[in-house]
DNA sequence: AGGTTACTACGAATGTATTCGTATATCAAG
DNA sequence: CTTGATATACGAATACATTCGTAGTAACCT
């Protein structure tokens, strides 16, 4: 199994999910308008996201085009798997808890998540 | 606010909130148990936590007497939080998915969420 | 008292994440 | 062909987490 992903290596993934392939400028474009980043800091992690299996890179360009190696769905479940098991002794619902009391659900998340207990439930019956 | 507590910081958390107070022999050996691991490493550790105000500990006797020093929901709360950010986009909702797909619940967990859900909506109504 | 056991303190090695500077190569424009 | 812009590669500094060995000290036992 791959390694859980850490926080900056989290950061390029999710963008990367979002839009697809990009190059080390666009990513770097991206980040350094949230926080001051240098270009080769990207660039640096990236090739050590590629070591480890993280992203996919095509170098037939002279700048490299790279992809997300994994599905977000299998990166969500890894951590948050690890998550429940770490610090919520495995229990889904003390981690439902947790995550409401951090940051308020609106009604619409709260049927969202309604409707996912209730296909959950259908399909293990 | 506290930086996130790491892993192996977490894994003594876990250990001091569901025994209370316990001594540097009396978590090394629950840890020891799982994993081969020195004495000193657990000292080591507790003394860094002592540090930044992960743990209190009393010195009066020999052995000194460690308690977390924050409790086990608000550390919950926040690294609940931090997962929902970073890794789904805010959304309660994905973070449930992530967390029942990695992991089967049983129909008692599942209950119990809603229960949970019944009663944070009845709150903010 | 002397020897053994049980503590804490602390330096240091190791591993890994993160960041950045510098070197080098490629391309395009004049 | 030279210059400037734009790439990648890579070494190295820094920071932090984790582990463990060694030293010193207090308590206990005979």
């Amino acid at each position: 199994m791959l390694p859980r992903p850490t926080d900056a290596e989290l950061e390029l993934l999710t963008i990367l999910w979002s839009r697809g392939e990009a190059t080390v400028r666009d990513l770097h474009e991206i980040v350094a308008a949230r926080k001051p980043t240098q270009y080769t800091t990207i660039l640096k992690t990236l090739q050590i996201m590629a070591e480890k299996g993280l992203v996919v890179r095509n170098q037939e360009q002279r700048a490299h085009i790279y992809e997300a190696a994994i599905p977000r769905e299998s990166t969500q479940q890894q951590l948050a798997g690890d998550l429940l098991e770490r610090a919520f002794q495995g229990s889904a619902a003390l981690l439902m808890q947790g995550a409401l009391s951090a940051r308020r659900a609106s009604e619409a998340d709260l049927a969202e998540i309604r409707r996912m207990l209730d296909s959950y439930e259908g399909q293990n019956k």
